[in-house]
DNA sequence: ACTTCGCGTAACTGTATGGTTACGCATTAT
DNA sequence: ATAATGCGTAACCATACAGTTACGCGAAGT
């Protein structure tokens, strides 16, 4: 049995979503395998075109390709995309903030913008070296 | 109430992310907003480098610019995360699925790993809040 | 065996990008 | 006024990549 939670290079993971084609196969992928020449067959670009994306897609880990006679299927593998959840975490508590924590915000922000300081601006972070 | 729906370009989004200094500058901003120099001397790449990656993502609207005297402060703004949240939000369910849907998915994947098809792996691939 | 698919890869092109150094232009300090 | 800062931009590299066409190889048909 193979531990299954390997940690997927985030790097490739985000390099991969950054083309909207490749987006837009793994969204095609949601809904099924689907071999190679299906694949290209929906998009308006050559056949060689697809076959790099997906070799992109294949490096991060995103898709993962076994022959079927002489087909090659491609299947979707989110377990990637946890990284990228992961990573977005963080941010997804600004959206979700409500308007007390808004409040610390911004008016952080505003401190820090006029110069008073009313908070933290963490100074021990001051990373001066050479600018 | 803000109704802040602008529909900021998916594709300048995941476009901008794909670079990890710049995903870095947005995790520095999290913590407050920063001016150009303080932003470039937290990494090892010329100030430049910096100032492009900054173009980037004002592109792609993640950070805010405005003067300060002879500073130019940088603020995010990640609103535009929420498109990248909302694009992940489908593939999410694969990992919250429940164990029928999983059973589907894992069953195949063991089945071409091994070429039986026995299915004892769902505990480990089991995550079902968050990891 | 011969032909036809299916599909990856090689070779090549144009463009974007990441980094660098040199420079220029404001804003501040002296 | 002059010097020093802060920072973007221009001009240049090297590399990556999206696309294309040409090609080659294994699997299926006939």
């Amino acid at each position: 049995m193979r531990n299954r939670s390997v940690t997927y290079s985030r790097e490739a993971t985000f390099q991969a979503l950054a083309d909207p084609t490749r987006r837009a196969v793994l969204d095609l992928l949601r809904r099924g395998s689907q071999h190679a020449g299906q694949i290209a067959g929906v998009f308006p670009v050559s056949r060689p075109a697809i076959s790099k994306h997906l070799r992109l897609l294949r490096r991060a880990h995103l898709v993962r390709e076994h022959r079927e006679g002489r087909h090659r299927v491609y299947q979707l593998n989110p377990e990637p995309l946890r990284a990228v959840d992961k990573w977005l975490e963080h941010y997804r508590t600004f959206w979700t903030m409500n308007l007390t924590s808004l409040k610390n915000f911004v008016e952080a922000e505003y401190a820090r913008e006029t110069g008073k300081q009313s908070l933290d601006r963490p100074a021990a972070k001051n990373v001066k070296g050479e600018n």
